[in-house]
DNA sequence: CGGTAATATTACGCACGAGTAGGTTACGCT
DNA sequence: AGCGTAACCTACTCGTGCGTAATATTACCG
């Protein structure tokens, strides 16, 4: 059920998807979606949390197997990529198709955005902290984690189009990208290789 | 003309905004806009391909300012940030609305995204190249082009809020990150080194 | 000053899609 | 069987917003 709605918001964004079109894809009639959700945002937004809670729960776990802030960047971007490769639909309508809807259920994904950002900023902090480098301002930190979760995105939505992509692969390119540099490309062969302040 | 019709579409989105509204702002009403234009649609494209024009033209400039790989993707991401504070609606209206628009509009503005990450990837080949390290194979190159591109974009929403962030100081910020990768914050003042194979 | 073209406006037609009223079937219970 | 109820559908209302026809106003010229 939430299942073809999301297939449809997917494929057509919240504006360009009748209630109709769904309840057809559901095999229903379109009375019975109003009497199981109230109205198409109601509906839209069940879509959006379930999705939501979902990816959120599959990071977390991820994050949680890690124990340096590398590790866990790493195990969650590699959450994050294999999520949106098994549930297409589900990341599109969650990122894409919520994000530029306009209304609550959009204010409600950007403020869990702001979070992931906020918590992948702790992380650098974490992680700059346990060498004796000095510590960024705020700023700066807070605008990387805003460069980071945005080349994630990207990342996701290419991968959409892209089949022969295999997302662990890619989230070892990104984590080393983010973490050497392209200058890691010039002289170290960056794959599985670990900074030096955590081997 | 075409700027309070960038404002409206910017702030309301494409969907959202009605004919009416943008009339008004512009102080005529409702035929005139179908007498210059010819549907709402071709209006929201004029909007879009004069923003996609000034953009290309501000980046095109930038980058061929510059002689190496990496002075170039400095130039040129110091510029598109620099035009995205200046050109608010603009960008707005030109990628966050535009890309989720659903029609014709949307695909020209994600060709044109699309022929901007080949070149970024372009770039990073040439950079590449002028070491002698191996060329990663091509995929990984597109992958990073897309993740740079991605985090550039969410750094220029962000700014549309964060109201007191330098463009030029966020630019150089992000470069080093790219190039220098975060173990750049460990031990190197990033700010103002170049990689060595350029200096 | 009259006529005509250009320019703008008001007021409408029309399609589409969210949401609903009322009818219909299926089924259990007495 | 007959009644009540739950599940569901067809067929409608109604608002909204794109696009336009009929109409007014201004500018210009003989």
């Amino acid at each position: 059920m939430l299942d073809a709605a999301a297939t449809v918001f997917s494929r057509r964004g919240y504006h360009r998807a009748t209630v109709d079109e769904i309840a057809d894809a559901v095999g229903i009639s379109k009375p019975m979606v109003y009497l199981y959700f109230g109205s198409k945002e109601d509906l839209f937004g069940a879509v959006v949390h379930r999705e939501a809670t979902r990816l959120n729960r599959t990071i977390t776990d991820a994050v949680a197997a890690g124990t340096t802030p590398y590790e866990q960047l790493r195990r969650g971007l590699e959450a994050f990529l294999m999520f949106v490769a098994e549930h297409r639909d589900g990341w599109s309508v969650l990122y894409r198709r919520a994000r530029s809807q306009g209304g609550p259920v959009a204010r409600g994904v950007n403020a869990i955005r702001a979070r992931t950002i906020d918590v992948i900023a702790g992380l650098l902090e974490r992680a700059i902290r346990e060498t004796d480098a000095d510590l960024p301002p705020r700023q700066d930190l807070i605008a990387m984690a805003h460069a980071i979760v945005g080349g994630c995105e990207a990342l996701a939505d290419w991968m959409l189009d892209a089949k022969d992509v295999d997302p662990t692969v890619m989230a070892d390119r990104v984590i080393d990208l983010s973490w050497f540099g392209l200058s890691g490309l010039f002289d170290i062969p960056a794959r599985s290789t670990r900074p030096a302040s955590h081997t």
